[in-house]
DNA sequence: GTCTATAATTCGATAGAC
DNA sequence: GTCTATCGAATTATAGAC
């Protein structure tokens, strides 16, 4: 292995940059290698050179270290405060998340990224809570529903009463819906529609 | 006004039905007129003529009644339910909701069709239940988030948990986030962080 | 109404000079 | 490493014959 900085690295990451920033607002297809270059003030031709195609540049953007923290350190209570909280800051921090999601919905490799990024690093918190390996899943996709959800109305769609919203509050509202979704007793599969909880 | 059935009017559902399911697998960019008029079998040209642009075409094939049923006909602590199943029916009743959101995310039209139509029409059932119409704008977004989320994860990016999923439990599920939403006393907006309820 | 032909762009990717 | 030139394919959209 070499590690030592090559000088083109520093092209390689403006590239990269430029590339999360142009995924990420337009979405795969309309994000161009033109436009991307353009943004790094390089020439399109390099891009091609450094990362052979449009799809290996996507790739490469969107590598992500999604690493949930210290899960078993925080309170069982805190659990759905702190996943919400972890990745709010995680989507605010760079455009690579946004990037991701937006391309997921038309690509299929991004797709493919986004389903083993979000399911395999949430379940791996919920197993860790629930020994039922079966709905341990479902509760982690659950989770992801609510986390991509709320990223999709805030960041992509811009809905204004989401995106008005401040951190706190987003957090404030969302983490008791996670910390059920994580912990709460599955609800009972009844036959007939809607159980109703009788009054006494 | 002419209400009589012109002889094209097959021709044009025919193609709104291909452009609908069109929408709704590749999304808006990928979606071409081509293979649209492939799956309708019809000539590409005739597209164009119905319809005019792509755009025209989208905004015909998003064209949707999201009219929530009698909102103020069922009980209070049913609205959750009603809610996430009125969707969850709407979803997978026939592609319209999912060429709409597929195309929202990269798609600026089509964004702001998703705005107004979630938006517009959510917001008037949170606000039969708050008063506070800044309140009310914000628990709508909420319910948003959570009910796309689930479509996004469900029927966009097909994440097995969700996608295996019977509608049943899925309603059951997400009912009573829905519910709190819409009932629950906004969190107080603590200036520290984390408030922690002292356990007793 | 229907279809052929094609205009006008735009894009990813390649070849090759320097 | 860098850039020019360009290929080949695909797209929306238009013009016009029948």
């Amino acid at each position: 292995m070499n590690d030592t900085p090559r000088r083109s690295d520093a092209t390689k990451a403006a590239i990269l940059a430029a590339a999360r920033g142009r995924f990420a607002s337009d979405g795969y297809e309309r994000a161009t290698i033109r436009a991307i270059a353009a943004d790094a003030a390089i020439d399109p031709a390099m891009v091609m050179r450094y990362f052979g195609s449009k799809e290996k540049l996507f790739v490469a953007a969107a590598e992500i270290d999604l690493r949930i923290p210290d899960v078993s350190a925080v309170p069982r209570r805190a659990l759905g405060e702190t996943l919400v909280r972890h990745f709010v800051d995680r989507w605010e921090g760079d455009g690579t998340l946004n990037a991701l999601l937006r391309s997921a919905a038309t690509n299929e490799a991004a797709a493919d990224r986004a389903r083993s990024i979000f399911g395999e690093q949430i379940v791996t918190v919920a197993e860790s809570l629930d020994p039922d390996r079966r709905l341990a899943v479902r509760r982690a996709g659950l989770v992801a529903s609510q986390i991509l959800g709320m990223a999709l109305c805030r960041y992509v769609l811009r809905f204004p009463p989401l995106a008005a919203m401040s951190k706190d509050e987003v957090i404030a509202w969302l983490a008791p819906t996670v910390q059920r979704y994580l912990t709460a007793k599955p609800p009972q599969r009844s036959g007939a529609g809607k159980p109703v909880r009788r009054r006494r």
